[in-house]
DNA sequence: AGCTAAACGGACAACATGCCCGGTTAGCAT
DNA sequence: ATGCTAACCGGGCATGTTGTCCGTTTAGCT
């Protein structure tokens, strides 16, 4: 925390940064957009923002951030499916409905910020991996750690676009693909075959999900 | 082809650029390498490098371009379980196994060369998609198109690296892990229970797939 | 040996980067 | 109200990369 809190024209250049950047990483490639471009746009020094950025992937996931916590909160403490409640397969078919949603909402920050292997180091692909990791132990599943990162491999912005893009898939049948990932990663047969992929039996069939955080 | 045959001069260039350019990816960070790096590696000036590789990517894509046609013939033409004649889901693991083999040896290489967005422009992911599509198809999987690039997802190079340098974790582990969820994603109860996580039947369990090309 | 087409590489202009440093201004205290 | 201080602002500089142009060299054919 700051000594003093924070000065007015840092507040309403940082507006103007994110306002204008918002809108140029819409309109170009975003992986074109370069700290020099967000400047001018802002109507600001670049050293001004070289203060609070350091490229513009960090301006992205700054602009990301809002929307990515909206969805951690109701990962957390919302209805189920997303929320804590139902079954782990269930929970994990509306994760990936949900995060469709917001690559299909905000591809272009989502490109512009955890493109390639910057995704990995972003704090909100370290929650998605908790999340998924616990659905996966609640499962049974083996090697949860190791699972997590391969069922969250398909939501790589680049991936999303491809498919939207150069394949003309819809965001339903991405969603609809993903569902069956889901299903099948998490498959348990219920109460008659003795089918498991998995590696070890879990206790029963009621779920008390555990969240990150 | 051309009209008269590639000049000796051009040859040996190319042979220092390429001889040159292995080293450099594997001892920098491959991202990182430069055309003119590249040039000044290789002891020739950046427009004769301009001339046959657009950039950096190029030049790896050339060197990984020779390990992966090896790869994709054992899948045409090799034996069982990579090649034609084993159940789509061990060849799927078969195909993952020589996949994380081949980003152990060479991932400096598919770092430099299929980093981000440009691997869905390889002729190497086409070829794979294709391989994994047929797969899908021989096991009655539902949507085999849209569910091949989510299979092909966790063999992203960024998220290898951050497998094995993050997490720490082995290729046996990684491998081991895409077995499972290969044979989720396949899966079909064999006689006795009714369980399809797939959409539609097959006409039977044996196998004849076809293969790329 | 001479010719031609291709390959080579030095050089240039444009641009992004990252940072330094002098000038400005907001917020607090008296 | 007024002055002080710390934080903020942004122009400008040195450096490095990018693509391309164009004059020169050279291999291969006749």
């Amino acid at each position: 925390m700051p000594r003093t809190r924070e000065r007015a024209d840092a507040v309403r250049n940082r507006e103007r940064v994110l306002q204008s950047a918002r809108r140029l990483f819409r309109e170009r490639d975003p992986r074109t957009v370069t700290m020099e471009d967000l400047a001018r746009a802002a109507g600001v020094g670049r050293a001004t923002l070289y203060r609070r950025y350091r490229d513009p992937a960090a301006v992205a996931v700054a602009l990301l951030d809002e929307h990515e916590r909206r969805l951690q909160e109701r990962l957390i403490r919302g209805e189920p499916p997303l929320g804590p409640g139902a079954p782990p397969e269930q929970r994990l078919c509306a994760f990936y409905a949900a995060m469709v949603e917001l690559l299909e909402e905000h591809l272009p920050l989502a490109l512009g910020g955890e493109a390639g292997a910057a995704r990995f180091r972003t704090g909100a692909y370290n929650f998605w991996h908790l999340h998924v990791r616990v659905l996966l132990v609640a499962a049974g599943a083996p090697d949860p750690e190791t699972l997590a990162d391969a069922l969250l491999a398909p939501l790589a912005p680049e991936l999303y676009q491809h498919q939207r893009r150069e394949r003309g898939l819809t965001p339903e049948r991405i969603t609809r693909s993903l569902d069956g990932l889901a299903r099948a990663a998490l498959a348990r047969v219920t109460p008659d075959g003795g089918h498991h992929t998995n590696g070890r039996h879990h206790s029963d069939g009621t779920h008390r999900p555990t969240s990150p955080g």
